[in-house]
DNA sequence: CGGGGTTTTGAGTGATTTCAAGCGCAGTGG
DNA sequence: CCACTGCGCTTGAAATCACTCAAAACCCCG
């Protein structure tokens, strides 16, 4: 009941910011909110009965997309924020032996189909390949950067994220993470994710505080790290057709 | 020249084994060899202006995905080897500032373009499918693997993406990687993979020498290391069959 | 005023990096 | 045929980084 009360806000600033939607496809997005579903948190997502090719929109809720391994260790492969597609696990996800876990209660529907060539096609288009980018970053971070480079790159990962649905306040956003997930992500102990955490407060580059995680100066940080512009689709629609249109 | 005549061989023994190919596909594939272009070792492969949205498919070679960092270090997303698919650096990997470096020389030419729901359409699926599934593969490996686990689980990845071509001989396999470029696919200082590798040696797990390595036990190293299936795509028609299905 | 889960601290160990040098072999030119 | 060179591989020793185990402090919720 409640669910269906949720606003599509952040879902339609993200899509709209990856691509031109037309008035019909906003319209479609939000009727699809009817049809809404939820699951609790800390449960494992089974959506392959209800296999859809365009995947599911996350509407609240921060989910993991993970992997274990045989003794247990685990490996927090993507996040899935708020406004973001889920990806489908009939799909490539079943032969990768991995499970998307809520994080916390999650509230999804499944995207509405696109036409060939349409401006939704083309978010959905733009929605992937930032997942794969973000993979690629992800590998980066994990391969070749230190504990305190890597979590400041995390960081910096989800702000912009969430900045592209309009989630974030100026530098800070609120996240349900807990340490240990936080450190599954980026594969550290969580010890050792504590204590480092520490050191990047101590030097003034993060503040991660009840749930609330504030970044110093961004712009500085993602030069140092080699992140390529901060948001590529930023606020002027310039940008946007520009990007688009390298999707396309 | 010479590149006209090499075989289409690796290429299409992984293509069909990824999904059926009609007579007229195959033929496709083995003409548009006619196209093939070729880069010497040691550069930037460069692909932006014949932008083609299917990628090119790789005729012999080896390729490795990559980024760097502000400071020189360097990350090797994916290695591209022979009869598989070179992304296209105009998709997505344009704003996730990556490059492809030839490792070898290469030979490659624009995959045929094909019909929507074609046997070919399913092939070039799987082929991102696989592509993914390999992204999360890497990911977990550089999280939480130590450096044996590493070395041995791209060992067992790269064996079981030859094998798929055809370009194996039981388990061990010819390679140009150099210890330098295997470090900087799995994170580690070459130094430090060098001693690992001993390390592996003498405990029987596998063997690197003059360009060729063997892999002991693949079975059993897959089970430890919680590889999904050896091969999803393996020989027997049924298997094809159901991989085929899942990922359409 | 308890739990239970999360965060923080400490001390000790192990894994990985760094820097620096030596080795081995294939190619090259005298 | 023999230096000589370049490149990749190997080795050593010391420093750094990250992990483990264990316990204490914290904090929110009931």
């Amino acid at each position: 009941m409640r669910s269906f009360r949720l606003s599509t806000q952040a879902l339609t600033n993200r899509l709209s910011r990856l691509a031109d939607l037309s008035a019909p496809e906003l319209r479609s997005l939000h009727e699809a909110r009817t049809r809404a579903d939820s699951v609790p948190a800390r449960t494992e997502l089974q959506l392959d009965g209800k296999a859809n090719k365009c995947g599911n929109l996350l509407l609240s809720g921060w989910a993991a997309h993970l992997r274990m391994l045989p003794d247990g260790r685990r490996q927090i492969v993507a996040f899935i924020l708020p406004g973001e597609t889920i990806p489908d696990l009939a799909d490539a996800l079943a032969f990768a032996s991995t499970s998307i876990l809520a994080i916390t209660d999650l509230t999804f529907f499944p995207a509405p189909p696109a036409a060939e060539g349409s401006g939704l096609a083309h978010a959905y288009a733009a929605s992937r390949a930032l997942v794969l980018a973000q993979l690629f970053d992800n590998v980066t971070r994990l391969g070749r950067m230190n504990a305190q480079e890597r979590i400041c790159d995390l960081c910096l990962e989800l702000l912009e994220r969430l900045q592209l649905s309009g989630l974030a306040e100026g530098n800070s956003f609120a996240t349900p993470l807990t340490q240990e997930l936080f450190a599954d992500a980026v594969g550290l102990t969580p010890v050792h994710l504590n204590r480092s955490l520490q050191a990047c407060r101590r030097q003034g580059e993060l503040l991660w505080r009840s749930g609330h995680i504030t970044l110093h100066s961004p712009a500085d940080l993602a030069r140092q790290l080699g992140r390529r512009k901060p948001h590529p689709f930023a606020d002027t629609a310039d940008e946007m057709r520009l990007a688009e249109a390298r999707i396309a």
